[in-house]
DNA sequence: GAAGGCAAGTGGTCTATACAATATACCAAC
DNA sequence: GTTGGTATATTGTATAGACCACTTGCCTTC
């Protein structure tokens, strides 16, 4: 194991340990360079990939600080419903209302790259917290073999988890956009809330790790109980 | 300005203007290090920061190459009210509704990590678009010599300007929550639409580049006027 | 023709050193 | 007391060189 390497886990544990808290000033580059017998480049370079990690934060003239939270390194997940509710501690489960290949509309094929008319695998399903109804989804899917979702029980299984271990089709992206509204009368009546009562809309486009959009996912969440999280940050490329 | 730095732009221009592509191979370490006169170090500090930023990427042995994904390269734009119209092709303006030295609350407090009843710096400000109210936006900010923003005129300059430019705080990342909810007696009539109208909570804690809060913001955003558009990534981390 | 070895090129790690830019504490001068 | 300089700490930048690990292609050998 390289020496920077060897290092960078010895100053993880130190603040693991919480011999170091966020805030305090971790010994000088030089000041390591010589307890653990390594140049200072070498200490250096072990400060620097954990300050790339948000762990730390140099001062000139004054030192390297412990970062103050660890926010640069809770990136933004890319989940399906099940994962995410059961991070929030609750208990999800899902009923599918259809389930069919249908064609592609204009709007949706634009957002799949594929032509109008086209066959799609079309899933509307109700989405459930601890019983209680948070959401409806409306999923269009496009992929080579993408009928062969029909046979799958889409109840008790994730989408997401059977296209990543039985079609070889792990999402790593998504591009989504959220909007306030009000619930409609049909809407309401599903999710067992009073029409005009707020919801929250969400389109997402779902990308593979090709960059192949592979599905396009149209939601309605219950306003009251649904929370989203997102994490900003500033463009950094490009600074010209 | 530094040389890596410069090496950085110079390469970042050769991307730019199409002369490397996504997947093509970049000159070696060496031999960049010969080109521009400068130490393999130097140039290899150049190419490490791109690495970082997912412009680059190496493989041992092969050589360094760009990037394929661009989706990747397009991070989360952490902008302004003011830099957000403007990029949608519309006229942003301000109507500040307050803006005064106030105690901080347990909860405002928690947030931008100080403690409760210190003095901060309270705004309120009536954000519209095309002369049509948008949103209100309720800021509330610490940091030394935050009490100088009183003599500032925040309607005709963005504050995120202000911050960069006059106090040297640029502002790097956020945390945000959203949730739809329906507007109140108060916000109704200061957006200009009817109580119950949906509309688009956000809370938002911006922090500067050193991990240190800075704004703790709350606003209501026009629900049929205001879409959210955000980009989600997979989780990937944690290799360890 | 196939297999194996060799050489060259690449990024990966590490050292030792030098000087620049910045922050802080202390001290002398006014 | 305030000002301003100075000494000394820090990180920031840059160099030259060394060796390691890995990939590739060529060339020898069988």
């Amino acid at each position: 194991m390289p020496r920077y390497h060897q290092l960078k886990e010895i100053l993880r544990e130190r603040i693991r340990s919480g011999e170091w808290k966020p805030g305090d000033l971790i010994p000088s580059e030089r000041e390591l360079s010589e307890t653990y017998r390594i140049s200072r480049m070498t200490a250096r370079q072990a400060i620097t990939d954990l300050v790339n990690e948000g762990v730390f934060y140099r001062e000139q003239g004054r030192g390297t600080f412990v970062s103050r939270n660890k926010i640069t390194q809770q990136l933004i997940k890319l989940t399906g419903f099940t994962e995410d509710i059961s991070a929030r501690g609750q208990h999800p489960s899902t009923q599918v209302l259809s389930a069919e290949m249908l064609p592609a509309d204009e709007f949706t094929a634009e957002r799949l790259r594929i032509t109008p008319g086209e066959l799609i695998f079309c899933l509307q399903r109700l989405r459930l917290a601890d019983g209680e109804p948070l959401a409806i989804e409306f999923s269009h899917l496009s992929f080579k073999g993408c009928e062969r979702l029909l046979q799958e029980n889409l109840e008790q299984q994730s989408l997401y988890g059977v296209l990543e271990s039985k079609f070889g089709l792990p999402l790593m992206e998504a591009e989504q956009e959220l909007e306030a509204g009000l619930a409609g009368a049909e809407e309401a009546a599903l999710l067992k809330i009073a029409p005009g009562a707020s919801v929250l809309f969400t389109r997402r486009t779902t990308y593979t790790d090709r960059n192949q959009p592979i599905e396009y996912a149209k939601s309605v969440y219950c306003g009251a109980k649904y929370i989203f999280y997102t994490h900003l940050k500033r463009e950094q490329l490009f600074s010209s």
